[in-house]
DNA sequence: CTGCGTGCAAAAACTTTGCAACAAT
DNA sequence: ATTGTTGCAAAGTTTTTGCACGCAG
């Protein structure tokens, strides 16, 4: 997605706005983090940093997630399983998600007219709105088949 | 919101369908979950219950709100802090949440132009919704004020 | 050097579950 | 009687935190 130099600027960026040191876990973490496509874990994150560097604690991992959740560089997601998940939020645009319930399959989606509605909306209740969150949960194609026949 | 007696209905062939059994316990958490009007954790949902009946316990509010959840008479919700909350779903309109990071304040809203592009764009991928949920995160009108000062 | 960051393990927060007593049908 | 339900406490999950050591600036 994004090439190599602009994600390292804006890891850059990220650590010298809040002032973080950049530690060889940072950077680990961070890398595997973006190299990803989806919504992971902190459990599976953490799978794939220890592949690197086996001494890497889950703890670091949480710290780390939450200090980019928080910089906004990094959505937090509660797809309903007790677990929180997050996914890149650099050099993307804005999507929602459908979710199958059946198979947990998770589809991503945009629509500009919805965030245009979701605007007026909330300017009607004087709202300033910073992020926002939509999913749709129900049965995918192959579920609806698979359903049927079981 | 609903009135009386057919609240009552509901809950009655909410125990018919499932074939569970009507006890005091399961009565009383009904009763008061459906008279709240909001988001509730089960934490405050067991505080208000006690009030009534010291003697229920907690994992009793815990199953009984799983049940109710699924059987689609509350929508458990979750807004980012770690708790699962529930709102009641009979009786109202399906809506959605504009909620405040600075206060915690959490205003409804509903738009059916919306969920009519919901439905389109779910139509598009092939899936079969059944819920969703769609939460607008910013600073409501007071905090944008108190923010700018503060 | 100085202080932030890390690893580890303990703790916290929330939710689920095993089991014996109990109540609804 | 029979079977589901409850309360309690223990255990499970996920996430946070205290503390001593270590590394970046």
């Amino acid at each position: 997605m994004t090439d190599r130099a602009e994600r390292e600027a804006i890891i850059q960026r990220f650590m010298d706005e809040r002032g973080l040191k950049s530690t060889r876990q940072r950077h680990l973490i961070l890398e595997t983090f973006f190299d990803l496509d989806g919504h992971f874990s902190v459990e599976q994150l953490w799978a794939k940093v220890r592949a690197h560097n086996p001494r890497v604690s889950v703890a670091t991992v949480y710290r780390t997630m939450k200090l980019l959740a928080e910089s906004g560089l990094a959505h937090a997601q509660n797809f309903g399983d007790g677990q929180t998940r997050y996914e890149p939020a650099i050099g993307r645009e804005h999507h929602d998600h459908l979710i199958c319930t059946r198979c947990g399959a998770i589809i991503e989606f945009e629509n500009d007219r919805i965030e245009q509605l979701q605007d007026a909306v909330a300017k009607k209740h004087g709202f300033k709105v910073s992020s926002h969150k939509m999913e749709l949960y129900g049965l995918c194609r192959s579920c609806q088949k698979a359903g049927a026949g079981a």
